[in-house]
DNA sequence: ACAGGCTCCTGCAGGC
DNA sequence: TGCCTGCAGGAGCCTG
């Protein structure tokens, strides 16, 4: 399932293949379920489009976009926050748990459950492929609204202040907490276990109740583990790839995601597992307190 | 306002 | 072997 780390590793692939790519034909299939806003409208709106830069935004991918048949975009290494002012729409993709977004040549074999084809003009293509179809596909006109922006901090830069503030007086469960897309925007179940381990911190922990030295360990045990697994390319479980088709390598660092019954990596204990916000929650409970 | 539970959806694993 | 059941989970919605 993609969280963090694998959506910002499909973005900067998608960015490096189709930066200054023009949208030359849009396909959707008719599935009610990933879109937004009607597929009509989003093919209507890109058709045309120069894609100015591709980057991540929470769990999200946002392809900024050029006005409809204007110019090309312009020369690649320009920063991204000049391509942001410039960006007149942008094409918001969330990938679910089983979504991909793949960049490849038209001719590559068409994947089942593939929702969404963009054909470019340097003749490639853009796919969205997405078999549980929890993923959602969303078109903006920036003339009409604003630009698309997470609705939590982002794990990797929140300071220490408004870490604090985030979970302050709160009564939820520390792992409930990292879930809520509100409060923090990228962390899903995978590295929420992850670095509560890093962190020595149960799962079930009241967040309000958290000494302001435990929440500054689970913030930078939060932001390592997910900076490791951005480096490795990010976790493959269930059937998650980056925009080549290739697989993630850090699961093999798994600490207690998945390893129910198997030794603690630090103290050789057997991982447990238990339900908590509905999430299979894994933990060592000689290390974490 | 907050917290918890249900729902969507499909592929896969396990049991018989 | 083949069928059936249960489980996995992000996020929006509903309820208490």
């Amino acid at each position: 399932m993609p969280e963090l780390p694998e959506v910002e590793t499909i973005a900067r692939g998608v960015n490096e293949r189709v930066r200054g790519d023009r949208i030359v034909e849009v396909w959707f299939c008719g599935h009610r379920q990933p879109f937004k806003n009607l597929p009509e409208i989003q093919s209507k709106g890109l058709q045309g489009r120069t894609i100015l830069a591709v980057h991540r935004t929470g769990k999200h991918i946002v392809c900024e976009l050029g006005p409809a048949n204007g110019k090309p975009a312009p020369a690649s290494g320009s920063p991204l926050d000049e391509c942001a002012i410039h960006s007149s729409a942008q094409w918001i993709v969330h990938l679910g748990m089983t979504g991909r977004l793949l960049a490849g040549p038209p001719d590559a074999p068409l994947a089942a459950h593939t929702h969404a084809r963009l054909s470019l003009a340097s003749g490639r293509e853009l796919r969205f492929v997405d078999p549980r179809r929890f993923g959602r596909l969303e078109f903006r006109d920036l003339s009409g609204c604003p630009g698309f922006s997470a609705a939590g901090a982002d794990p990797l830069t929140v300071t220490e202040e408004e870490f604090r503030q985030l979970f302050h007086g709160r009564r939820l469960p520390i792992k409930a907490a990292l879930l809520n897309q509100k409060l923090l925007s990228g962390v899903g179940n995978i590295y929420a276990d992850e670095s509560l381990f890093h962190a020595g911190l149960r799962p079930r922990r009241q967040c309000g109740r958290l000494t302001r030295a435990e929440l500054e360990r689970l913030r930078l045990a939060l932001r390592e583990v997910l900076e490791e697994a951005i480096r490795m390319g990010g976790s493959s479980v269930s059937d998650y790839v980056d925009a080549n088709g290739v697989r993630g390598l850090f699961q093999l660092e798994h600490c207690v995601y998945q390893r129910t019954g198997l030794p603690c990596r630090r103290c050789q204990r057997p991982i447990r597992r238990m339900v908590l916000a509905g999430r299979g929650t894994h933990y060592c409970p000689h290390c974490q307190h």
